[in-house]
DNA sequence: AATGAATGAGCCTTCATTCAT
DNA sequence: GATGAATGAAGGCTCATTCAT
């Protein structure tokens, strides 16, 4: 199904080099083992692309791009509670990273992303611009309104991390997860399980977090403890 | 303090392989811009080391097993409650990973490590075993004294993961959280803070989840069945 | 002739490798002079032939196919006389070695052969097998034919070695034996002089063991013992 | 017995170089292999020899003296006749060739003269004329003394590039005669076997090639066919 | 439009040699 | 006198890129 001969070439380019960059790295990676594997010449990635780094570039632009339209971390229904944006959110996120049409769609590809986090390049700051900054907005809404208004932007912002991080650590660790026996992730049902897990731990968390400042605020404050049931 | 000109030049290449290393990755980087940076000759690498892999090898060998050194994820009190330990743990983790003696000790070198966990090479099997398990079995004993005993296996791994996926966010994605302004890494106390706030975050989750899980139970095996409506 | 600039690349490669490999032998030549004298980029053995070692049995196979196919060492009617096989045998064995289109056809060429024989390297193997043992059975024939039915398998193996080693010699020593002033190269008809002295030299020596041989055995087995005498 | 530790250090060099140059030839050889096997420092072939070359030129020197100087080619009786004075001559130069006093002494030996002699190198100037021509002498007078007087100096040197080549042939295409099967280096009599074919074969030859000249001769001149009986 | 031949820059490594001790 | 540490030069090879077709 992939890399099929009838496929225009700028495409098969494209799906190679996304595998084989994921696999290998930007440097490792040869335009000779691409376009071997795109059924190519090997003045092909600089025919239509310009070279290897513009190549890089488009393939990651791509992924991304694509990924991330495929997977939208928002509610159809915007009157939506809290805690289902946050689920939505979250299942939306780890399909991005892990399920098959996402940003690990096939071999190694998902290395890619996680190696373009790791590593500043100048392709990063248009991808935080376009996609990530967008989704971030996102998830510091829903984060606010769980802590509620008493939360200071600081802590909306460590718990943004908090959740996030939880998403990422699944696609980063990969490698070391499997050796530890800690995730399967050949079950197909693992995305949603993860995704139940990390908005329950979430959200249990953040309520936490929020009785804990709320009833601060209220004995610091005086007996405005009716505030608790506002949200 | 870095490169000193009298430093023995195997620590001084050692030093510069860490930081080429971590900016470049392994293949990207080349012997010739280490030796350069540690103002040694090209042909030193081969001599000291044996050739640029085993240099590799000897960096993160090195990067790991001192910071592990330096930071104990375990109290000094093995009487010390769960909460306390955990404390401890998280903040010993933030600390491998983000403070000045650690993985990101010095510029790049905390990339070297976020490369190595998302790209499997040989040398992680051994890291892995060597340092990571024992890591992860301290934390899987905090995590299942806080969740109980009702708390199955799944239920354990997965909030171990949740826990550590918050640290290493910070240390993986710090290009992209600088760019998000959703963290300065030049305070320092940024690590102490960031510390509590994860500390507090699982802690409150943790807790949650486990008066969850023993309500269940005690709904499951006895009489407390209007809980049921709360949540 | 040599090194024409409009020969195809790869041919002037294979030119220049000859000579060069020949001259210092496979360690002490670099690809760099082989290119210069080609005149052709560095990259180019790489591109063509895969990489020094693979130039070099290519060369070889080359040189030593080219020249056996060049010079039959049988004659083209089967019925000749053992005599006249083993002069034809002479006269091409001397050709092959000697004259300019065979193995020292063009300036150090003759050497690559010598330290080939002299220096078993895997690539001699397959020499050995393809073109010296038919090259052998031929002679071994020969030889045979000329000592008569009497002559044991050893005597046989010997007076080959006989015949090939006058040959060689000629070859293999050729810079000692021009330092001596024994052999003068340069004259166009020394190849067939050379072929004369040992055809008759051998010849000689052959037919005066195989009296010998049968003398003995007729002393031997019946009563010619009177030819004792004679020698 | 060989590479004994209390041998001094020069010694323990000059042997260990025999064997790599052997071996591997000038340029594969290396100092730092030859100083291992010597049990010495690196640079030790610098401080006792000056250079690679030098000690090169010293082995080489060393070898062939000590193998001339063990085997000599002359009888002691000058009166001997040329016959037998041929069959120590053949038997001395295959003994300087093969046998293990000699010049294949150890392992790689032999072949290192093989090498030098296909060679041309600024030592192999000194060698031709120190050791080469002076042996090549000795069989000149010998060759004359077999053919007679009415024997042309041109066939003179052919019949000694004759006898020569015979033993040469089974010191330089040593690889070669092994692997046809038609030489078995091992056993112990081979040298002794080897002189006596050669002696016998070129007698045979000679004394044909002097019984067909002077009956040329006689034939040309007149009846003077008595001359058979002389030599 | 698209490609195969060819290339030049650069990489890792080896190795004879040097030099301070 | 003798050595171990260190080095500069050079070698084989890879690879992105170019160019004539």
């Amino acid at each position: 199904m992939e890399n099929r001969k009838d496929a225009p070439i700028r495409q098969r380019i494209l799906q190679a080099a996304g595998e084989i960059f994921g696999c290998r790295g930007f440097k490792a990676a040869t335009v000779r083992e691409i376009c071997r594997r795109a059924d190519a010449n090997v003045a092909a990635v600089n025919y239509y692309f310009g070279g290897k780094e513009a190549l890089y570039r488009e393939v990651v632009r791509d992924l991304i791009a694509g990924t991330f339209a495929k997977f939208s971390v928002e509610t159809a229904n915007p009157e939506a509670s809290a805690q289902e944006r946050l689920a939505v959110f979250v299942r939306a996120t780890l399909s991005r990273l892990l399920s098959p049409g996402g940003l690990s769609g096939y071999r190694g590809r998902g290395q890619l992303v996680a190696r373009e986090l790791a590593e500043p390049s100048p392709i990063l700051d248009t991808m935080v611009e376009d996609f990530i900054a967008p989704t971030a907005a996102v998830l510091g809404g829903i984060v606010s309104d769980l802590l509620g208004p008493a939360a200071g932007p600081e802590l909306v912002m460590r718990c943004q991390v908090s959740v996030i991080g939880q998403c990422f650590h699944y696609a980063m660790a990969r490698p070391v997860l499997t050796r530890l026996g800690l995730v399967d992730y050949a079950r197909p049902e693992i995305v949603a399980e993860i995704a139940d897990h990390i908005t329950r731990f979430s959200l249990e968390a953040m309520v936490g977090l929020r009785r804990r400042i709320e009833s601060e605020i209220g004995r610091g404050a005086g007996r405005k403890r009716n505030r608790r049931n506002q949200q």
